[in-house]
DNA sequence: GCCTTTGTCATACAGCTGTACTGTAACAGA
DNA sequence: TCTGTTACAGTACAGCTGTATGACAAAGGC
């Protein structure tokens, strides 16, 4: 096999234009001989590369999961590994601060939120959508029920509650509603409603 | 002045059009030639009373709007005057559960979420957005302010938790994540965390 | 009765989109 | 050294988009 590319590289590179382009004028600017200008490309890499345009923004969406996956992974380390401090920085990892999770909560406000109001009238496919959701859910009920949470907690229900404030929250400090120290005061205030003081 | 058309009805009927293409296949869906197509009239009279396709939307976002404020005025009359009632009611208006709230759901969803994404990299204009997020908080804050609130519940904290809240909730609902009650009931609980209970 | 205004249609246009096709330089294995 | 594959570029194509222009029927004011 000739000239030895490294293919994982060389779409990061692609995925990564994306995101700048996105950044600046929306998704609504991101087209093929956009993204192939953005990266000093020709159009026909990126098709070579993802041959849909669809292709493409899945795997943009992907890398930028991941990349929030670890830099989760790096918060969750740094806590005491109580419930609640586990749990505080699950929620926060959603709030962008940096540029790095600026990019991550707009990537999927935008893609996620067009192919959600894409799927709205049909309700086939979606499943992935629901699937990340309810991890979500899930993450956050798992470590709700570890507690000690205070009387009368239901961990379904605030789990409910949770997930549902999360997203808008990151959004309102995307936009510059608030700021992004309101929203981990709001969460962690709402924490101290539900868990118990340990001493 | 010939031809007598009622211009608002005329009007109404075109951004109805665009509602119903929005339900069916999504904003993209949405074109001057599939609006004048589901309305059975020409391209260009979307174009003569509209002028462009921003102020389509607008329109269509105007008329949505104004039908979901006579809808919550109708649940606010119905209740008893209580803070704790109006805000129920206010709050509640949000979540889509008939034809009619989950087209302004939708419709604000898209072309609100559309509007914001595009707007994100230059911080000009967005101003229309956060002043409807300004004043949704400062509806929820005035409420809250009424009282009777139980012991150290901060109605500024409490409002800003309830704007990022409801719109999550809302969407969740849209989508078949949970169910029209289960945001009801999560409304109702965090309420009754707040309020002290009248005798 | 005529004329101007108004509502409506049909069509044209330039631009952009995703995608397909063709060509070609470089390198690996024979 | 030859050959087949790989990584890329350039360009063509069909389709759709928003918008502009031109024509035409109807109806009220003079």
């Amino acid at each position: 096999m000739p000239k030895k590319v490294d293919h994982d590289a060389r779409r990061r590179e692609l995925t990564d234009a994306v995101c700048r382009l996105t950044l600046r004028g929306g998704l609504g600017s991101v087209t093929f001989r956009q993204v192939a200008a953005e990266a000093g490309v020709s159009v026909n890499l990126v098709q070579y590369y993802f041959g849909t345009k669809q292709g493409l923004l899945d795997a943009t969406l992907e890398h930028v999961g991941e990349r929030s996956i670890e830099r989760l992974m790096g918060w969750i380390e740094a806590t005491d590994g109580s419930a609640r401090e586990v749990l505080g920085a699950f929620l926060k990892s959603f709030i962008p601060v940096d540029e790095d999770s600026r990019v991550a909560s707009l990537m999927y406000l935008s893609i996620y939120t067009e192919g959600v109001i894409a799927a709205m009238g049909n309700p086939d496919s979606n499943e992935t959508r629901k699937t990340e959701v309810q991890m979500m859910y899930d993450t956050v009920h798992e470590q709700l029920t570890r507690g000690p949470l205070r009387k009368n907690v239901d961990p379904a229900a605030e789990a409910t509650l949770l997930t549902a404030l999360i997203p808008g929250l990151g959004q309102y400090v995307q936009d510059g509603t608030i700021t992004a120290d309101t929203a981990y005061g709001t969460i962690d205030h709402h924490l101290d409603r539900l868990f118990r003081k340990r001493s």
